[in-house]
DNA sequence: CTTAATGATTAACC
DNA sequence: GGTTAATCATTAAG
């Protein structure tokens, strides 16, 4: 954008004035006045019957340039050799620079600055994010693996789904980097061959070395056009892998035995207010080696679950408050033990939630609780701070409960 | 095969 | 940001 000063200086239009400047001109000039001069005379030439030839010379000339593509490759050869040492070649050269000087003018301005696609600028993202552009091995699957499953979090028994997805990336990884080459090398080897041609063309006519720039700007753009496609299936096919295996919902697992009784054992020595604090949550997730949104889903699975239909939990209610009591019980001995079968908890107390199993329907069983808030869940996790929602805590978290359904008053019921 | 159970996701809500 | 309620998709059970 700077450079290329008319040689006119402040005459634009540039007519005639340039020609001083221009060695070349004076050459042709001498051999070859325009027509309109021609009835000036000769003057300056070197006497008559040498204008005569050269003239001669220039229309030959011309006539070979013209005819060249008319011609097999052979010849056309040997005729631009031929050309390339014909004593008027420097000459014509001069003069084509001339022209391209001011023709140049006009097509300066017709490119300029590509604004660096934002959709390439995604793609690359979203590839490196993935753990398929990138550096190479190990770390960028594992990265991607790990990304992918922030939310949900990977338990450590699911390693066999991931090293099957792993090696499917890995795969994709291979097509994209070996294409990507194929690619970068056709390119290079392309804009190799183009500027090897303009420079055997820049002895025959005038090419600028940013001409040259400019081809091979225009080369890589069209090439890396292909490159966005293949970036672009690239990540088709990663978004595909992905949503087949670390789609958490297709590859559903349950929870192991033990993991599910732990959680049980919260949510029910907790039913007064099944809501466990972050604190509380990550002690779960650890003990049940899940994450802590997994935890999340749980007790909100629970509890919605449970309100919905209470009469249908009965049993595992009881089970879980008995539980909790022997549990307690046994724990009297040896009250500092700090493992996780939780420790000095009170018979009483730890039993106390068993009656909200078997509550009057109307949702006013939280008057029991008002005051005795699960020491059992105090002692098993010391640092437990009651959830936020203080408004839940006296028990009216499933006040708006419907009964499950008219007929479904179970013998169980009764007692 | 059908059905129940269950973990995860979603939108609407506060 | 966490919850509820509805829903989806998979797994386990019949």
């Amino acid at each position: 954008m700077l450079q290329q000063q008319p040689l006119t200086g402040n005459r634009p239009n540039g007519r005639g004035l340039g020609m001083n400047t221009h060695p070349g001109l004076h050459a042709l000039n001498a051999v070859h006045p325009p027509s309109q001069h021609r009835s000036e005379g000769e003057t300056g030439l070197e006497g008559s019957e040498n204008g005569l030839e050269s003239r001669r010379d220039i229309g030959d000339i011309l006539q070979q340039i013209m005819t060249i593509t008319d011609q097999s490759l052979d010849e056309a050869q040997a005729k631009k050799h031929a050309l390339n040492c014909h004593r008027m070649k420097p000459a014509l050269f001069s003069v084509l620079c001339e022209i391209k000087e001011k023709t140049g003018l006009s097509m300066r301005s017709a490119q300029e600055e590509e604004p660096q696609d934002p959709q390439l600028v995604r793609l690359d993202n979203m590839l490196l994010a993935e753990g398929v552009a990138g550096p190479e091995k190990g770390g960028g699957a594992a990265a991607a693996v790990s990304a992918a499953t922030s939310s949900g979090g990977m338990s450590p028994d699911s390693s066999l789904e991931h090293s099957d997805y792993k090696s499917k990336l890995s795969q994709i990884r291979n097509i994209y980097h070996t294409e990507l080459e194929k690619y970068e090398q056709a390119c290079s080897e392309f804009t190799t061959h183009v500027m090897n041609l303009l420079r055997e063309q820049s002895r025959t006519r005038p090419v600028s070395p940013r001409e040259i720039e400019r081809m091979v700007a225009i080369i890589h753009r069209k090439f890396s056009s292909i490159q966005t496609q293949l970036k672009q299936s690239t990540c088709e096919a990663v978004m595909i892998l992905r949503s087949r295996f670390l789609d958490a919902r297709r590859k559903r697992r349950n929870f192991s035995k033990q993991a599910t009784e732990v959680l049980n054992e919260y949510f029910y020595s907790h039913l007064s207010n099944p809501y466990p604090s972050e604190e509380a949550k990550e002690e779960l997730a650890k003990q049940c080696s899940i994450t802590l949104s997994q935890v999340s889903n749980w007790f909100g699975n629970k509890r919605i679950r449970y309100k919905k239909n209470i009469s249908k939990f009965q049993e595992e209610a009881n089970i879980y408050a008995m539980k909790t009591a022997i549990g307690a019980t046994q724990n009297e001995d040896s009250p500092h033990t700090p493992n996780s079968t939780g420790s000095g908890s009170f018979s009483l107390s730890g039993s106390a939630d068993l009656f909200l199993g078997a509550p009057p329907m109307n949702g006013e069983q939280a008057a029991y609780h008002m005051g005795a808030q699960d020491p059992v869940a105090q002692s098993r996790f010391p640092d437990r701070l009651y959830s936020p929602r203080e408004s839940r805590t006296n028990g009216s978290w499933q006040e708006q409960a419907t009964p499950p359904s008219p007929g479904s008053d179970h013998s169980e019921n009764s007692n």
